[in-house]
DNA sequence: TTAATTATTCGAGAATATCGAACTATCAGA
DNA sequence: TCTGATAGTTCGATATTCTCGAATAATTAA
């Protein structure tokens, strides 16, 4: 069983979650960890391949957004709101209030 | 004499903005047009190359974080700090209060 | 016109993003 | 235990982005 390497807080950088959040599906992500709490990977239908969901699930939890726990053969991630509010006050509710006024981004599957 | 193109406020996006401060080097920038307001590219001494000077300032630009006006051969830059505090109330303010609390990033040649 | 200053553009090599295919790990039944 | 199903990761290839130095453009001053 590999173990997940998530970031010990003095590692967080601003630039880095700033990096993570900077990107449209890893921004969809978030939000819904936001809204709906804990999710496994398959939680999200966002139209993209499984292999770069994957790559966004590890850019958001290297960078010290999220945190991700196994259980079964599920991934459950969710966002690490008290830390990163610890370490950047009011930017966590800053993003996801002006993200929940944004339209969510449409699948490609379903755009003309 | 090419005028810069800036984005219009409608098409600002939350994930474009966060990308572009997405990067120390960007984030840098920002920090100090916040601080010192309107600066010529110059102004900045952060060890790379003037090339990938101007390409931050081309994506802080193109993202509409900045604006930039031309005056002689200089270029001034400032930050867009009422239409991004409209379009994402507090979202600057948290990012540049975690930022001036952070060490600014080494320059290459001094980093041993 | 010539030179100096300020910044952009170009070309090449390094790093990152995306996809489908193959793979690993865990669980549920027969 | 074996088989299949489910949930994600890893790999290889292609496309985009980042970084640099060199060349170029625009403006000012002499």
């Amino acid at each position: 069983m590999k173990l997940l390497c998530h970031p010990h807080p003095k590692d967080i950088s601003l630039a880095g979650v700033l990096y993570a959040l900077g990107d449209p599906i890893r921004l969809e992500i978030v939000k819904v960890l936001a809204v709906k709490g804990e999710q496994p990977c398959s939680g999200f239908d966002l139209g993209i391949a499984k292999s770069t969901m994957s790559h966004h699930f590890r850019v958001l939890r290297e960078s010290g957004a999220i945190y991700c726990r196994k259980e079964g053969t599920q991934h459950l991630n969710s966002l690490r709101r008290q830390e990163l509010d610890e370490l950047f006050p009011g930017l966590l509710d800053a993003i996801l209030q002006a993200a929940s006024k944004m339209r969510s981004p449409q699948k490609k599957s379903l755009v003309s």
